[in-house]
DNA sequence: GCATTTATTAACGCATACGTAAATTCATGC
DNA sequence: GCATGAATTTACGTATGCGTTAATAAATGC
């Protein structure tokens, strides 16, 4: 779940790599709102250290563009306004076209492809029990293995940062939505494409697929008033 | 020069901040050789300041991916090889293009469009003078503000990091090429088609005008031998 | 009673100190 | 003479302390 390679190897985290991935999981879970301002002493005791690791992270989150360092202020957590959210997708977009263009054009065999298929064939089991959750941890795990695919790895890393934000809204619009049919189809055409080495044909379709997730989720923010989330 | 925005306001930089820009800046003056070591306590002496600030800049520039921080190691200044340059290149064309399409829809006035207009005449007149320092300025302010137009600020941000490091790599094969003729031409019908409001060719003018600069930087760097600039 | 100035508080930026663990050097045994 | 283990060095990770300054409260003038 977490965008960063989960390498199971024993690595022993340092403070600040820890308060990185916490207060990254506190912003995700809710617990440090959109909007919300947080001393970073306050932080630093909820967390059982010092400031200087906080702060550590702190930067490191600002870097991604889910806080921001005010002096005095504490950290803000920025809310993700609808615009915001039009700008992410329309750069997951690109990137995830890429990525699909250049999966198509390496010539991938069918194991090299089994994240994909998987991934596909859990969103439709997840699908049909109505198992939104399931749908959406499949449907981040397709994404995420077709930019892989695509072998560009700054752009995996711009992706995770970006998918990010859109994971956390998600979380809060996920049970708006209908049940997604037409995505289950447009994944599998996509896979198709890739397997078939046509590059046109992937990034059309995942480009099609993605503006209207994009427009779904807009849709969403704006029935439902959410203007920061 | 700087990739962040250079509001004139006075605003008193802090150490961390004035580090960064001025590690940064050594990075991409040579200073700090790509793939060399340094200690952060030998940094903090050159510019003066303990070792916080350093260690909080070099937090920053790691997240740009400028640099790498190792325990006992020191900083490590990360070393771009042709394959990065190629999937840097992949990336800025993807979100130069997004931004040319977007800008073209946006249905700009001419004013709207004066900083692209400025770029290319500027442009031009260092060709015509053989002036390559000023050609690579006028045309990284191009790119900006083609970028800028977009009206994306997530993909002007993520083009701003990727920018730096082929400038970076510019520095070393700006003298290597050749004058760039025909990249004013491309950069002319992309204003064009901006303007004319057609997303379309701007796109794919564009697109092919990027892809022959990713081609000839990989040229350079492989005739010359640059594995790691 | 409101505005403006002064005093107070408090949060941060940064320097500093220190424990720890990696890296290196040195010493010892075989 | 080389390998192995002990001692030492060193750089980092992190806690802590302090000066500065923004934000808040109090006080004064009008």
């Amino acid at each position: 779940m977490s965008s960063k390679a989960d390498t199971p190897s024993t690595k022993p985290l340092s403070n600040s790599q820890r308060a990185f991935l916490a207060l990254r999981d506190m912003i995700f879970a809710g617990d440090l709102a959109p909007g919300s301002d947080h001393l970073e002493s306050e932080l630093a005791e909820q967390l059982g250290v010092s400031r200087t690791p906080v702060r550590e992270a702190a930067l490191m989150l600002e870097s991604q563009g889910l806080l921001e360092l005010r002096p005095r202020k504490g950290v803000r957590i920025l809310p993700v306004s609808p615009d915001d959210m039009a700008e992410i997708y329309d750069v997951l977009t690109e990137l995830e076209c890429l990525a699909a263009r250049n999966a198509a054009n390496k010539g991938y065999s069918e194991p090299d492809l089994d994240p994909l298929a998987k991934a596909i064939e859990d969103m439709e089991v997840a699908v049909a029990q109505n198992d939104l959750e399931n749908w959406a941890e499949a449907d981040d795990r397709f994404h995420r293995a077709l930019v892989l695919l695509g072998g560009n790895s700054r752009a995996a890393t711009v992706f995770d940062m970006m998918n990010d934000q859109v994971r956390r809204a998600r979380t809060v619009t996920l049970f708006m939505r209908p049940l997604p049919v037409q995505s289950n189809e447009d994944h599998r055409q996509v896979f198709e494409a890739i397997k078939a080495g046509d590059a046109g044909t992937a990034d059309a379709v995942h480009r099609a697929h993605r503006q209207n997730a994009k427009n779904m989720m807009l849709e969403l923010l704006k029935k439902h008033r959410l203007r920061g989330v």
